[in-house]
DNA sequence: TATTACATACCGACCAGTCGGTATGTTGGC
DNA sequence: GCCAACATACCGACTGGTCGGTATGTAATA
C-alpha cells in the first residue's frame, strides 16, 4: 500500500499527475488508470478524492487559475511607467511557459472543451477576465499619466493577452529561427509602441 | 434508402457534417453515428467512404487546407501596398471567420491533437508555413520598396498569424464592447504601423 | 452482370465508475 | 494509558454501457 497522506496533499498530487496526462493525451483520451498510475496509487483511491473525471478536470481547472492569480507577475515595480511592467510581465510570462509548459498547454484542451460544456467555458471566462483587468487597469494608469494615447482600454488589453496566447502557437509548432523572448518582446514592443505618446525618435 | 450519389459528391457532404460534429462535440466525443445522422446515413456508407474516423479526420484536415489555399485573399491588389493588402487580408479572414465560423473553432481541437499525433502535427504545420510565406512574402515586397524597415520577416508574418487567431479566442469567450473587426483592424494597425517607415504624424 | 453505393445487424475491446473490503489514523470514555 | 468506536485513506476485481469497426446482404447504375 502507499503511503497514506492527508486529503489536502494528496489531491494536490494527483491534480498535478492529472495535468500532465491531460496534456499528454487529452481530456477523452486520458484515462482514470494513467493518472492514477503516475503516482503509483489505486483507482479506489482517486475515486475516494474525486467524484468523477469531470469532477476532476474542473477542480484542475480551478486550482490552476488560483496558482496563477497567485503569482506575482508586476510585482516591485510600482512607481515604473505602465509600458515597463506589461514588459515585465510579458518576459516572466515567457519565462514560467519555458519553466512549466504543461500549464500552458492545457489551454487549447480547455478551450475545445469550453466549446461545448458550459460550466467550464465559465470558468475560463471568470480566469480571463481576472488577467483582462489587470492588464485594464495598466492601460488605464498609463493614459492618466500621459505614457499612453487615449486607446479602448479593453481592447488593447485583449490584444496583449492573445498576444501571450500566441506563444502556445509558438510551442506547438516550433520554428527554429528565433526564440520566444525575442518573439514575445516584439509582440509587446509593437503594441506599447504603437499605444505610446511619441516623444522619441 | 438515401439517394445514391457519387462518391466524390457524397465523400465531401460526409466532410461537411464531420466538420460540425467535431466542432460541436470534439474528436473523441464524436460519434460516428452522430455524423452520419446529419445527413441521414448509414454506418456502412459511412465506412465504405473512409476507412476509420482518424482517416476521416485527416481528411477533413486536408479538405480544410485546400479550401483555404483555394481562397483568394490578397486577390485584386497586386499594385497596392504590402500594408494594404495584409490588411485586406487580415478584414477578408475575419469575414470569412463570421460566416463560416467552425471553419476556424475546429482549429483548437486540431492543436490539441497535434500536440500528441505526429502526422497530424505535420499537417498543420504544412499549413501554417503557407499562410506564414504568402505574409513573408508581402513583408520582404514592403521592404525593398522602403514600405517598411528592415525587420524579421519571419517573426512579424508569424506575429501577424497569431494576431489573426486571436480571433479565436475572441469568438470563444465573446466581449461585448467591440465587433471583431475593431479588432482586428486595431491589431493589424499595431503591426503594420510598428514596422512602417515613419512619414507621417 | 459487375461494380458501386448503400443498409442492417452484429461484434468485442475498452474504461468510467462501483463496491466490498483492508489498513492506518484519531478521538473520547474509563 | 488503554481500547473501543469511528473516520479516513486506500485497494483492485468487476461490470455494463458505449462505440469504432465489420460482415453480409440489397438495390441502383453503367
Amino acid at each position: 500500500m502507499t503511503e497514506r497522506r492527508p486529503s489536502s496533499e494528496r489531491r494536490i498530487e494527483i491534480l498535478e499527475a492529472a495535468l500532465n496526462v491531460f496534456v499528454k493525451k487529452g481530456y477523452s483520451e486520458a484515462r482514470m488508470d494513467d493518472i492514477v498510475q503516475e503516482i503509483g496509487l489505486s483507482k479506489g483511491a482517486l475515486y475516494h478524492h474525486f467524484q468523477s473525471k469531470r469532477d476532476l478536470f474542473i477542480t484542475l481547472i480551478e486550482h490552476w487559475m488560483d496558482q496563477f492569480s497567485a503569482i506575482e507577475r508586476g510585482g516591485k515595480l510600482h512607481g515604473k511607467p505602465s509600458a515597463e511592467i506589461i514588459q515585465h510581465i510579458a518576459r516572466f510570462t515567457a519565462k514560467l511557459f519555458q519553466r512549466n509548459p504543461n500549464w500552458f498547454l492545457v489551454e487549447p484542451e480547455i478551450w475545445a472543451i469550453a466549446n461545448r460544456d458550459k460550466e467550464i467555458k465559465e470558468l475560463a471566462s471568470q480566469l480571463y477576465s481576472r488577467v483582462l483587468a489587470e492588464f485594464e487597469t495598466l492601460i488605464k494608469r498609463g493614459m492618466k499619466y500621459k505614457e499612453f494615447r487615449q486607446v479602448n482600454e479593453k481592447m488593447i488589453a485583449m490584444t496583449i493577452m492573445t498576444s501571450l496566447h500566441g506563444m502556445i502557437w509558438f510551442v506547438l509548432f516550433k520554428p527554429t529561427d528565433f526564440s520566444l523572448e525575442e518573439y514575445v518582446d516584439l509582440n509587446m514592443k509593437l503594441i506599447l509602441d504603437g499605444i505610446a505618446i511619441q516623444n522619441e525618435k
